[in-house]
RNA sequence: UCCCUUGUAGCUCAGUUGGCAGAGCAACGGACUGUUAAUCCGUGUGUCGGUGGUUCGAGCCCACCCGGGGGAGCCA
Protein backbone atom coordinates (compact mmCIF):
# COMPACT_ATOMS: atom_id res chain seq x y z
CA UNK A 1 0.00 0.00 0.00
CA UNK A 2 1.29 3.51 -1.23
CA UNK A 3 1.57 6.11 1.71
CA UNK A 4 2.78 8.88 3.02
CA UNK A 5 5.84 9.77 4.62
CA UNK A 6 3.95 11.76 6.96
CA UNK A 7 2.05 8.93 7.82
CA UNK A 8 5.13 6.24 7.04
CA UNK A 9 6.79 8.39 10.08
CA UNK A 10 3.84 7.94 12.96
CA UNK A 11 4.60 5.45 15.55
CA UNK A 12 1.07 3.73 14.47
CA UNK A 13 2.47 2.73 11.07
CA UNK A 14 4.85 0.71 13.00
CA UNK A 15 4.40 -2.91 11.96
CA UNK A 16 3.30 -2.18 8.59
CA UNK A 17 4.07 -3.17 5.25
CA UNK A 18 4.02 -0.48 2.91
CA UNK A 19 5.17 1.64 -0.37
CA UNK A 20 6.41 4.70 0.16
CA UNK A 21 7.30 7.40 -3.27
CA UNK A 22 9.72 10.28 -3.15
CA UNK A 23 12.73 12.04 -3.76
CA UNK A 24 16.10 10.96 -1.98
CA UNK A 25 17.17 13.65 0.07
CA UNK A 26 20.43 12.18 1.28
CA UNK A 27 22.56 8.76 1.63
CA UNK A 28 24.94 7.40 3.86
CA UNK A 29 26.65 4.14 3.41
CA UNK A 30 27.88 2.60 6.44
CA UNK A 31 30.67 0.38 7.26
CA UNK A 32 27.74 -2.69 7.48
CA UNK A 33 27.81 -2.88 3.78
CA UNK A 34 23.94 -1.52 4.14
CA UNK A 35 22.66 2.30 3.14
CA UNK A 36 20.72 4.98 4.57
CA UNK A 37 18.68 6.85 2.64
CA UNK A 38 16.67 9.50 3.40
CA UNK A 39 13.61 10.03 1.22
CA UNK A 40 10.55 13.08 1.54
CA UNK A 41 7.53 13.29 -0.24
CA UNK A 42 6.86 16.79 0.47
CA UNK A 43 3.92 15.54 2.81
CA UNK A 44 5.62 16.72 5.65
CA UNK A 45 8.79 18.10 7.02
CA UNK A 46 10.83 15.20 8.33
CA UNK A 47 12.32 12.62 5.82
CA UNK A 48 11.88 8.93 6.00
CA UNK A 49 14.97 6.58 6.54
CA UNK A 50 15.21 3.92 4.42
CA UNK A 51 17.38 0.87 5.36
CA UNK A 52 19.04 -0.87 2.12
CA UNK A 53 20.48 -3.84 2.72
CA UNK A 54 23.28 -5.00 0.85
CA UNK A 55 21.76 -8.08 -0.47
CA UNK A 56 19.01 -6.20 -2.20
CA UNK A 57 19.57 -7.05 -5.63
CA UNK A 58 20.27 -4.06 -7.14
CA UNK A 59 22.34 -2.88 -4.36
CA UNK A 60 25.55 -2.34 -5.56
CA UNK A 61 24.72 -1.32 -9.52
CA UNK A 62 22.13 0.87 -8.68
CA UNK A 63 20.91 1.78 -4.69
CA UNK A 64 24.87 2.97 -4.01
CA UNK A 65 24.60 5.45 -6.96
CA UNK A 66 21.27 6.96 -5.68
CA UNK A 67 22.26 10.56 -5.24
CA UNK A 68 19.97 13.77 -4.26
CA UNK A 69 17.49 14.15 -5.57
CA UNK A 70 16.75 11.46 -7.56
CA UNK A 71 12.89 9.86 -7.16
CA UNK A 72 12.25 6.55 -5.62
CA UNK A 73 9.66 4.41 -4.75
CA UNK A 74 10.29 2.09 -2.38
CA UNK A 75 8.37 -1.38 -1.01
CA UNK A 76 9.19 -2.72 2.96
CA UNK A 77 8.52 -2.85 6.87
CA UNK A 78 8.08 0.46 8.45
CA UNK A 79 9.75 -0.77 11.97
CA UNK A 80 10.84 1.40 15.28
CA UNK A 81 14.12 2.99 14.62
CA UNK A 82 17.36 1.35 16.45
CA UNK A 83 18.83 5.09 16.14
CA UNK A 84 18.12 8.62 17.23
CA UNK A 85 16.31 11.11 15.45
CA UNK A 86 13.65 9.63 14.05
CA UNK A 87 10.52 7.33 15.75
CA UNK A 88 9.75 4.98 12.38
CA UNK A 89 12.27 3.43 9.72
CA UNK A 90 11.60 1.35 6.71
CA UNK A 91 13.62 -1.97 5.80
CA UNK A 92 13.16 -2.35 2.24
CA UNK A 93 12.52 -5.27 0.91
CA UNK A 94 12.66 -3.58 -2.82
CA UNK A 95 14.54 -0.10 -4.17
CA UNK A 96 13.22 1.15 -7.21
CA UNK A 97 14.60 3.99 -9.02
CA UNK A 98 12.22 6.38 -11.05
CA UNK A 99 14.78 8.99 -11.88
CA UNK A 100 18.38 9.80 -11.44
CA UNK A 101 19.64 13.09 -10.66
CA UNK A 102 23.03 12.67 -11.49
CA UNK A 103 25.15 14.26 -8.81
CA UNK A 104 27.20 16.20 -11.01
CA UNK A 105 24.94 18.09 -12.26
CA UNK A 106 21.97 18.43 -9.68
CA UNK A 107 22.27 21.93 -8.43
CA UNK A 108 20.71 21.38 -4.90
CA UNK A 109 23.42 20.06 -2.87
CA UNK A 110 23.17 18.33 0.52
CA UNK A 111 23.59 21.67 2.41
CA UNK A 112 22.14 24.76 3.32
CA UNK A 113 21.97 27.25 -0.06
CA UNK A 114 21.27 30.83 0.68
CA UNK A 115 17.80 32.10 -0.81
CA UNK A 116 19.50 34.35 -2.81
CA UNK A 117 20.80 31.24 -4.71
CA UNK A 118 17.89 29.38 -4.55
CA UNK A 119 15.83 32.32 -6.37
CA UNK A 120 17.81 31.64 -9.73
CA UNK A 121 16.70 27.76 -8.99
CA UNK A 122 12.74 28.43 -8.12
CA UNK A 123 11.61 25.21 -9.87
CA UNK A 124 13.79 23.24 -7.74
CA UNK A 125 13.99 25.14 -3.90
CA UNK A 126 10.38 23.72 -3.55
CA UNK A 127 12.74 20.32 -2.55
CA UNK A 128 14.48 22.07 -0.12
CA UNK A 129 12.91 21.93 3.78
CA UNK A 130 12.86 25.79 4.02
CA UNK A 131 10.48 25.88 0.90
CA UNK A 132 8.65 22.96 1.45
CA UNK A 133 7.53 24.53 4.75
CA UNK A 134 6.85 28.03 3.57
CA UNK A 135 4.36 26.17 0.48
CA UNK A 136 2.60 24.44 3.70
CA UNK A 137 2.03 27.11 5.74
CA UNK A 138 0.73 29.19 3.04
CA UNK A 139 -1.37 26.99 1.62
CA UNK A 140 -2.73 26.63 5.27
CA UNK A 141 -3.26 30.33 5.47
CA UNK A 142 -5.42 29.89 1.99
CA UNK A 143 -7.10 26.96 3.69
CA UNK A 144 -8.05 29.09 7.24
CA UNK A 145 -9.03 31.71 4.88
CA UNK A 146 -12.17 30.11 2.88
CA UNK A 147 -13.01 27.90 6.08
CA UNK A 148 -13.31 31.38 8.65
CA UNK A 149 -15.21 33.48 5.92
CA UNK A 150 -17.31 30.33 4.88
CA UNK A 151 -18.27 29.57 8.53
CA UNK A 152 -18.92 33.36 8.99
CA UNK A 153 -21.50 33.46 6.42
CA UNK A 154 -19.14 34.99 3.64
CA UNK A 155 -19.47 34.57 0.00
CA UNK A 156 -16.29 34.08 -1.67
CA UNK A 157 -17.10 36.65 -4.95
CA UNK A 158 -14.68 35.93 -8.09
CA UNK A 159 -13.48 40.04 -9.13
CA UNK A 160 -12.03 40.21 -12.60
CA UNK A 161 -8.76 40.23 -13.22
CA UNK A 162 -8.40 42.61 -16.00
CA UNK A 163 -10.39 45.71 -15.62
CA UNK A 164 -10.76 49.06 -17.67
CA UNK A 165 -10.99 51.50 -14.12
CA UNK A 166 -7.51 53.39 -15.00
CA UNK A 167 -7.27 55.49 -11.57
CA UNK A 168 -8.24 53.40 -8.78
CA UNK A 169 -5.35 54.90 -6.59
CA UNK A 170 -3.62 52.07 -5.52
CA UNK A 171 -0.66 52.78 -7.55
CA UNK A 172 0.85 52.35 -11.21
CA UNK A 173 -0.96 49.50 -13.16
CA UNK A 174 0.37 46.64 -15.76
CA UNK A 175 -1.36 47.70 -19.39
CA UNK A 176 -3.39 45.12 -21.10
CA UNK A 177 -3.45 45.45 -25.09
CA UNK A 178 -3.66 43.04 -27.65
CA UNK A 179 -2.21 46.38 -30.13
CA UNK A 180 0.89 45.29 -31.90
CA UNK A 181 3.66 47.13 -29.87
CA UNK A 182 5.59 48.10 -33.00
CA UNK A 183 3.06 49.48 -34.79
CA UNK A 184 0.07 51.58 -32.80
CA UNK A 185 -2.31 52.80 -34.53
CA UNK A 186 -2.29 56.35 -33.84
CA UNK A 187 -4.50 59.40 -33.94
CA UNK A 188 -3.75 63.21 -34.06
CA UNK A 189 -0.47 61.32 -32.07
CA UNK A 190 -2.24 59.83 -29.92
CA UNK A 191 -2.84 56.05 -29.69
CA UNK A 192 -6.25 54.98 -30.58
CA UNK A 193 -7.34 52.87 -27.84
CA UNK A 194 -10.59 52.55 -29.69
CA UNK A 195 -8.76 49.60 -31.43
CA UNK A 196 -7.80 47.68 -28.70
CA UNK A 197 -9.26 44.28 -27.51
CA UNK A 198 -11.58 46.00 -25.48
CA UNK A 199 -12.30 49.00 -27.30
CA UNK A 200 -10.33 50.84 -24.90
CA UNK A 201 -7.73 51.03 -22.64
CA UNK A 202 -7.40 47.99 -19.73
CA UNK A 203 -5.44 47.26 -17.27
CA UNK A 204 -4.46 44.37 -14.76
CA UNK A 205 -6.36 44.68 -11.60
CA UNK A 206 -4.41 46.52 -8.46
CA UNK A 207 -7.46 45.72 -6.21
CA UNK A 208 -10.94 44.00 -6.16
CA UNK A 209 -12.55 46.37 -3.55
CA UNK A 210 -14.71 48.50 -5.85
CA UNK A 211 -16.05 45.31 -7.51
CA UNK A 212 -16.51 43.59 -4.07
CA UNK A 213 -18.41 46.75 -2.58
CA UNK A 214 -20.65 46.06 -5.22
CA UNK A 215 -21.36 42.52 -4.67
CA UNK A 216 -21.21 43.30 -0.40
CA UNK A 217 -24.24 45.86 -0.89
CA UNK A 218 -25.96 42.82 -2.26
CA UNK A 219 -25.31 39.76 -0.59
CA UNK A 220 -24.23 40.71 2.23
CA UNK A 221 -20.71 40.11 3.34
CA UNK A 222 -18.31 38.53 0.78
CA UNK A 223 -14.51 38.34 0.42
CA UNK A 224 -12.78 37.91 -2.64
CA UNK A 225 -8.98 36.09 -2.71
CA UNK A 226 -6.99 36.92 -6.29
CA UNK A 227 -3.49 37.84 -7.64
CA UNK A 228 -3.17 41.66 -7.71
CA UNK A 229 -0.49 43.66 -9.59
CA UNK A 230 1.16 46.44 -8.87
CA UNK A 231 3.74 47.60 -11.27
CA UNK A 232 5.41 49.90 -8.54
CA UNK A 233 9.05 50.40 -9.29
CA UNK A 234 9.84 49.25 -5.69
CA UNK A 235 12.69 47.14 -4.44
CA UNK A 236 11.79 45.93 -1.20
CA UNK A 237 12.04 42.86 0.82
CA UNK A 238 7.58 43.43 1.24
CA UNK A 239 6.76 44.64 -2.44
CA UNK A 240 6.10 42.04 -5.19
CA UNK A 241 4.47 43.10 -8.69
CA UNK A 242 2.23 40.40 -8.50
CA UNK A 243 0.82 39.16 -5.06
CA UNK A 244 -2.10 37.32 -3.49
CA UNK A 245 -4.91 39.41 -1.30
CA UNK A 246 -7.92 38.66 0.21
CA UNK A 247 -10.20 41.30 0.19
CA UNK A 248 -13.22 41.01 2.57
CA UNK A 249 -16.48 43.60 2.29
CA UNK A 250 -19.38 43.82 4.74
CA UNK A 251 -22.66 45.87 4.40
CA UNK A 252 -23.81 47.05 7.40
CA UNK A 253 -20.18 47.31 9.01
CA UNK A 254 -18.68 50.49 10.52
CA UNK A 255 -15.27 50.71 10.86
CA UNK A 256 -15.40 48.97 14.82
CA UNK A 257 -16.91 46.09 13.71
CA UNK A 258 -13.91 45.77 10.41
CA UNK A 259 -11.44 46.22 13.40
CA UNK A 260 -13.35 43.30 15.08
CA UNK A 261 -12.88 41.19 12.48
CA UNK A 262 -9.80 41.75 11.23
CA UNK A 263 -8.27 41.00 15.02
CA UNK A 264 -11.04 37.47 14.61
CA UNK A 265 -9.66 36.71 11.28
CA UNK A 266 -5.48 36.97 11.73
CA UNK A 267 -6.15 35.15 14.89
CA UNK A 268 -8.14 32.48 13.43
CA UNK A 269 -5.37 32.19 11.10
CA UNK A 270 -2.48 32.06 13.30
CA UNK A 271 -4.03 29.64 15.80
CA UNK A 272 -4.94 26.77 12.35
CA UNK A 273 -1.48 27.75 10.97
CA UNK A 274 -0.27 26.61 14.94
CA UNK A 275 -1.99 23.71 15.30
CA UNK A 276 -2.18 21.90 11.81
CA UNK A 277 1.81 23.07 10.80
CA UNK A 278 3.52 22.04 14.43
CA UNK A 279 6.51 20.49 12.81
CA UNK A 280 6.74 23.15 9.95
CA UNK A 281 6.50 26.05 12.67
CA UNK A 282 9.20 23.93 14.75
CA UNK A 283 11.29 24.03 11.82
CA UNK A 284 10.59 28.47 11.58
CA UNK A 285 11.41 28.33 14.82
CA UNK A 286 14.94 27.07 14.98
CA UNK A 287 16.23 27.98 11.88
CA UNK A 288 14.60 30.37 10.63
CA UNK A 289 13.50 33.37 13.14
CA UNK A 290 14.05 32.17 16.82
CA UNK A 291 10.73 33.21 19.17
CA UNK A 292 8.70 33.46 15.92
CA UNK A 293 5.93 30.92 17.63
CA UNK A 294 5.86 32.25 20.72
CA UNK A 295 5.51 35.68 19.27
CA UNK A 296 2.37 34.08 17.49
CA UNK A 297 0.96 32.32 20.56
CA UNK A 298 1.04 35.78 22.12
CA UNK A 299 -0.96 37.48 19.37
CA UNK A 300 -3.56 34.69 19.97
CA UNK A 301 -3.89 35.79 24.09
CA UNK A 302 -3.63 39.55 23.27
CA UNK A 303 -6.71 41.78 22.50
CA UNK A 304 -4.89 44.00 19.56
CA UNK A 305 -4.23 47.50 20.47
CA UNK A 306 -6.24 50.09 18.98
CA UNK A 307 -4.93 53.29 18.66
CA UNK A 308 -6.19 56.76 16.76
CA UNK A 309 -3.57 57.96 14.30
CA UNK A 310 -3.81 61.16 16.59
CA UNK A 311 -2.92 59.36 19.81
CA UNK A 312 0.22 57.53 17.96
CA UNK A 313 1.12 60.84 16.25
CA UNK A 314 1.39 61.67 20.35
CA UNK A 315 3.29 58.34 21.53
CA UNK A 316 5.80 59.61 18.45
CA UNK A 317 6.30 63.36 19.04
CA UNK A 318 6.71 62.42 23.31
CA UNK A 319 8.84 59.49 22.87
CA UNK A 320 12.68 59.32 23.12
CA UNK A 321 13.31 57.95 20.00
CA UNK A 322 15.08 59.73 17.42
CA UNK A 323 13.55 60.00 13.82
CA UNK A 324 15.13 60.55 10.71
CA UNK A 325 11.65 62.23 9.35
CA UNK A 326 9.74 64.11 12.02
CA UNK A 327 6.55 63.56 13.53
CA UNK A 328 3.53 66.02 13.53
CA UNK A 329 -0.11 65.55 12.97
CA UNK A 330 -0.69 65.08 9.27
CA UNK A 331 1.84 63.29 7.76
CA UNK A 332 1.86 60.01 6.66
CA UNK A 333 3.11 57.78 9.18
CA UNK A 334 7.08 56.96 7.54
CA UNK A 335 8.61 53.12 7.99
CA UNK A 336 10.09 54.16 11.22
CA UNK A 337 7.58 55.31 12.77
CA UNK A 338 5.25 52.64 12.08
CA UNK A 339 7.66 50.00 13.31
CA UNK A 340 8.58 51.92 16.51
CA UNK A 341 4.66 51.65 16.97
CA UNK A 342 4.37 47.72 16.67
CA UNK A 343 8.14 46.70 17.50
CA UNK A 344 8.87 48.84 20.46
CA UNK A 345 5.69 50.62 21.67
CA UNK A 346 3.29 47.66 21.24
CA UNK A 347 5.60 44.90 21.04
CA UNK A 348 2.51 43.12 18.71
CA UNK A 349 0.18 44.18 16.61
CA UNK A 350 -1.42 47.08 16.22
CA UNK A 351 -4.44 48.66 14.54
CA UNK A 352 -4.04 52.58 13.82
CA UNK A 353 -7.13 54.06 12.40
CA UNK A 354 -9.02 57.63 11.63
CA UNK A 355 -6.30 58.97 9.53
CA UNK A 356 -6.01 62.76 8.08
CA UNK A 357 -8.21 62.15 5.11
CA UNK A 358 -5.66 64.28 3.10
CA UNK A 359 -3.00 61.26 3.18
CA UNK A 360 -5.93 58.15 2.69
CA UNK A 361 -8.04 57.34 -0.51
CA UNK A 362 -11.58 58.81 -1.57
CA UNK A 363 -13.80 56.27 -1.17
CA UNK A 364 -12.76 56.45 2.94
CA UNK A 365 -15.47 57.92 5.07
CA UNK A 366 -15.13 61.14 5.83
CA UNK A 367 -15.54 61.68 9.87
CA UNK A 368 -17.44 63.97 11.63
CA UNK A 369 -14.67 66.05 12.61
CA UNK A 370 -14.41 66.78 8.89
CA UNK A 371 -10.54 65.93 9.04
CA UNK A 372 -9.89 62.32 9.43
CA UNK A 373 -11.46 59.38 7.29
CA UNK A 374 -12.40 55.91 9.11
CA UNK A 375 -9.82 54.30 7.73
CA UNK A 376 -7.17 51.39 9.47
CA UNK A 377 -3.99 50.35 9.14
CA UNK A 378 -3.14 46.49 10.99
CA UNK A 379 0.46 46.69 12.17
CA UNK A 380 2.47 43.75 12.80
CA UNK A 381 6.19 43.42 14.30
CA UNK A 382 9.10 42.38 11.28
CA UNK A 383 6.66 43.27 8.56
CA UNK A 384 4.95 46.45 9.00
CA UNK A 385 1.38 47.07 7.00
CA UNK A 386 -0.47 43.75 7.07
CA UNK A 387 -3.99 44.90 6.51
CA UNK A 388 -5.50 48.61 5.10
CA UNK A 389 -8.75 48.97 5.55
CA UNK A 390 -11.90 51.44 5.65
CA UNK A 391 -15.38 52.15 6.31
CA UNK A 392 -16.33 53.32 2.87
CA UNK A 393 -18.28 56.66 2.45
CA UNK A 394 -21.63 55.79 1.78
CA UNK A 395 -23.28 59.17 1.53
CA UNK A 396 -23.17 60.32 -2.36
CA UNK A 397 -22.38 63.62 -2.16
CA UNK A 398 -19.67 63.39 0.55
CA UNK A 399 -18.15 60.68 -1.83
CA UNK A 400 -18.57 62.70 -5.47
CA UNK A 401 -17.48 65.67 -3.39
CA UNK A 402 -13.94 64.06 -2.14
CA UNK A 403 -13.82 62.50 -5.32
CA UNK A 404 -13.80 65.84 -7.34
CA UNK A 405 -11.05 66.74 -5.02
CA UNK A 406 -8.82 63.68 -5.32
CA UNK A 407 -9.23 65.12 -9.08
CA UNK A 408 -11.24 61.56 -10.32
CA UNK A 409 -14.09 62.13 -12.85
CA UNK A 410 -17.53 61.21 -11.46
CA UNK A 411 -19.01 59.95 -14.72
CA UNK A 412 -15.62 57.33 -14.81
CA UNK A 413 -17.27 55.80 -11.40
CA UNK A 414 -20.88 56.18 -12.35
CA UNK A 415 -21.64 52.35 -11.20
CA UNK A 416 -19.52 52.72 -8.02
CA UNK A 417 -21.79 56.07 -7.30
CA UNK A 418 -24.60 54.16 -8.24
CA UNK A 419 -24.08 51.89 -5.37
CA UNK A 420 -24.89 54.92 -3.09
CA UNK A 421 -27.66 56.15 -5.45
CA UNK A 422 -29.66 53.38 -4.89
CA UNK A 423 -29.99 51.79 -1.82
CA UNK A 424 -26.68 52.79 0.26
CA UNK A 425 -25.45 51.16 3.48
CA UNK A 426 -22.83 51.86 5.84
CA UNK A 427 -20.32 49.48 4.12
CA UNK A 428 -16.46 48.93 5.18
CA UNK A 429 -13.65 46.39 4.00
CA UNK A 430 -10.03 45.15 4.28
CA UNK A 431 -7.39 44.26 2.19
CA UNK A 432 -4.88 41.42 3.62
CA UNK A 433 -1.77 40.66 1.61
CA UNK A 434 -0.94 36.90 1.78
CA UNK A 435 2.64 37.31 1.08
CA UNK A 436 3.10 39.13 4.32
CA UNK A 437 0.96 36.71 6.49
CA UNK A 438 3.32 34.01 5.52
CA UNK A 439 6.06 36.12 5.72
CA UNK A 440 4.72 36.75 9.44
CA UNK A 441 4.10 33.59 10.26
CA UNK A 442 7.41 31.84 9.10
CA UNK A 443 9.20 34.59 9.92
CA UNK A 444 10.66 34.45 6.19
CA UNK A 445 12.13 37.97 5.83
CA UNK A 446 12.14 38.37 1.93
CA UNK A 447 8.97 38.45 0.54
CA UNK A 448 10.59 37.00 -3.08
CA UNK A 449 10.99 33.70 -0.03
CA UNK A 450 7.59 32.94 0.44
CA UNK A 451 5.42 32.75 -2.97
CA UNK A 452 6.18 29.91 -5.45
CA UNK A 453 7.88 31.82 -8.31
CA UNK A 454 7.93 35.67 -7.16
CA UNK A 455 7.64 39.06 -9.46
CA UNK A 456 9.28 42.07 -9.06
CA UNK A 457 10.66 44.66 -11.40
CA UNK A 458 13.05 43.34 -13.91
CA UNK A 459 12.66 39.95 -12.61
CA UNK A 460 9.85 37.36 -14.11
CA UNK A 461 11.96 34.04 -14.99
CA UNK A 462 10.02 30.83 -15.10
C1' U B 1 13.30 56.30 -8.78
C1' C B 2 17.14 57.53 -4.85
C1' C B 3 21.10 55.98 -1.18
C1' C B 4 24.45 52.07 0.52
C1' U B 5 26.63 47.42 -0.61
C1' U B 6 28.10 43.25 -3.56
C1' G B 7 29.56 40.12 -8.14
C1' U B 8 36.26 35.28 -8.11
C1' A B 9 35.62 27.13 -8.89
C1' G B 10 29.15 23.53 -8.75
C1' C B 11 28.16 26.26 -3.56
C1' U B 12 30.16 29.71 0.47
C1' C B 13 34.07 32.92 0.44
C1' A B 14 39.62 34.75 0.82
C1' G B 15 42.82 37.20 -2.61
C1' U B 16 48.16 42.06 0.70
C1' U B 17 51.34 47.82 -2.62
C1' G B 18 48.93 46.27 -9.71
C1' G B 19 53.44 41.00 -10.48
C1' C B 20 52.23 32.65 -11.58
C1' A B 21 44.22 32.09 -9.26
C1' G B 22 43.39 30.24 -3.39
C1' A B 23 40.61 27.68 0.91
C1' G B 24 36.38 25.03 2.94
C1' C B 25 32.25 22.33 1.34
C1' A B 26 30.11 19.55 -2.80
C1' A B 27 31.66 16.13 -6.75
C1' C B 28 34.82 11.91 -8.06
C1' G B 29 38.13 7.45 -6.26
C1' G B 30 39.20 4.61 -1.89
C1' A B 31 38.64 3.09 3.51
C1' C B 32 35.29 2.19 7.47
C1' U B 33 29.98 -3.23 11.47
C1' G B 34 23.53 1.64 12.71
C1' U B 35 24.45 6.44 10.18
C1' U B 36 21.76 11.59 11.36
C1' A B 37 24.87 18.08 7.31
C1' A B 38 28.40 10.66 9.03
C1' U B 39 33.83 10.23 9.48
C1' C B 40 38.98 9.44 7.45
C1' C B 41 42.61 9.39 3.10
C1' G B 42 43.31 10.93 -1.95
C1' U B 43 41.98 13.62 -6.86
C1' G B 44 40.07 17.51 -10.15
C1' U B 45 37.96 22.24 -10.62
C1' G B 46 38.07 29.12 -13.37
C1' U B 47 34.83 33.73 -19.64
C1' C B 48 37.65 36.66 -11.79
C1' G B 49 29.52 39.73 -14.14
C1' G B 50 30.12 42.44 -19.28
C1' U B 51 32.40 46.16 -22.52
C1' G B 52 36.03 49.70 -23.08
C1' G B 53 40.33 52.29 -20.99
C1' U B 54 45.15 53.21 -18.07
C1' U B 55 49.68 50.13 -17.61
C1' C B 56 55.53 46.47 -19.51
C1' G B 57 51.75 43.85 -16.68
C1' A B 58 44.71 44.39 -14.17
C1' G B 59 40.72 39.87 -10.07
C1' C B 60 42.82 44.58 -7.97
C1' C B 61 42.96 51.29 -10.84
C1' C B 62 39.25 54.38 -14.16
C1' A B 63 34.48 54.86 -17.18
C1' C B 64 29.96 52.90 -18.71
C1' C B 65 26.52 48.82 -18.62
C1' C B 66 24.14 44.33 -16.33
C1' G B 67 22.80 41.24 -12.08
C1' G B 68 22.24 40.26 -6.52
C1' G B 69 21.42 42.11 -1.40
C1' G B 70 20.01 46.00 2.31
C1' G B 71 17.45 50.63 3.14
C1' A B 72 14.02 54.87 1.56
C1' G B 73 9.60 56.23 -1.05
C1' C B 74 4.86 53.72 -2.56
C1' C B 75 1.82 50.11 -0.51
C1' A B 76 -0.66 44.77 0.88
Amino acid sequence: MWISIKQARQPEAIGQQAQVRGWVRTRRDSKGGFSFIEVNDGSCLGNLQIIADGNLANYQSEITTLSVGSSVVITGEIKASVGQGQSTEMAASEVRITGIASATDYPLQKKQHTFEKLREWAHLRPRTNTFGAVARVRNRLSFATHQFFQNDGFLYVHTPIITASDCEGAGQMFRVTTLPIDKLPMVNGKVDMSQDFFGKASYLTVSGQLEGETYATALGKIYTFGPTFRAENSHTSRHLSEFWMIEPEMAFFELADNMTLAERYLKYMIHDVLTHCAEDMDFFEKRIQPGVTAALQLVLDTPFTRLSYTEAVEILTKCDEKFEYPVSWGIDLQAEHERYITEKHVRGPVILYNYPKEIKSFYMRLNDDDRTVAAMDVLVPGVGEIIGGSQREERLDVLTERMLASGLKAEDYWWYLDLRRFGTVPHAGFGLGLERMVQYTTGMTNIRDVIPFPRAPGSCDF
